[in-house]
DNA sequence: TGAAATTAGTTCGCATTAGTACTAAACTAG
DNA sequence: CTAGTTTAGTACTAATGCGAACTAATTTCA
């Protein structure tokens, strides 16, 4: 029954990372949740809302907003998907894959300064035990 | 480099936990982030609003709004503090104590039952797993 | 003691976040 | 072909969430 270590510990680690990677992407000009979908569109095709919401854990009713605000700013622009009417292909503006290319790598670097504490071995541990967390709920 | 899939692990299993918990919580008429305020002044002395925060990772500010709305459903007050005329000493109503008896127990169980899934040793594996992550921002 | 620095909490601006209802388009059965 | 259903995205509400500026109380220290 006591598994609320394990939960606090999930908690406290994920929060850690928040505040370890935030400040850095802030600073770039972003919020975690437009780097996280510039980062995704970056290098790829566009793709539909409801793509990008799936691979950036962000719901539809919230990426709505985060896609007007990178729109206005000159970053993705939306295309009308030939395909289907109802949806759009989001990409980004020649701007906004300046920009990817700028604060990718760069906080990658950012991040790989924090886990190149871990050994190969360890971050395979760490992802296990993570998947194996993941998939009781 | 490749710590991508580890990262990836961590934000989803934290938002597979949320998506977990809170439904269950939300039934029970309270936010996440109320449900963990009223968790953590459960059967405890009252405690003034900075103890609180560090203790749910609410920030200071994200904390004053959440408290009161709180106060206003009757379940928590703020107590002067003799000590320190700067900061407040907040607990449970009556009403609240009520409430942390009955919704306290109730989420435990629903998380229970998606932990009991996992051994002591897994459960062991995955905490020191998470520390050794956390440890490294 | 008394000015300066700290500390506790509130207020404000901005961005998420989830969820629900809603619109328009596309699909599916009969 | 058309009614019913599903799907993509928007509009809206309520609650976080963070950080910075602000107020009031307290502590520090010269």
């Amino acid at each position: 029954m006591n598994f609320l270590p394990t939960l606090r510990s999930l908690v406290s680690t994920y929060q850690a990372f928040e505040h370890y990677s935030a400040p850095d992407v802030k600073a770039l000009g972003l919020t975690m949740t437009q780097f996280d979908v510039i980062a995704t569109l970056g290098n790829q095709l566009p793709m539909t809302c409801k793509e990008l919401g799936e691979k950036t854990l962000v719901t539809k009713g919230t990426l709505t907003g985060v896609l007007e605000r990178l729109q206005t700013k000159g970053i993705l622009e939306r295309k009308i998907n030939p395909e289907d009417a109802r949806s759009q292909m989001i990409g980004l503006t020649e701007k906004g894959q300046k920009l990817f290319e700028k604060v990718f790598p760069e906080h990658l670097k950012h991040l790989d300064r924090a886990f190149k504490n871990l050994s190969v071995e360890q971050l395979k541990q760490v992802e296990d035990s993570l998947n194996l967390l993941k998939n009781i709920f």
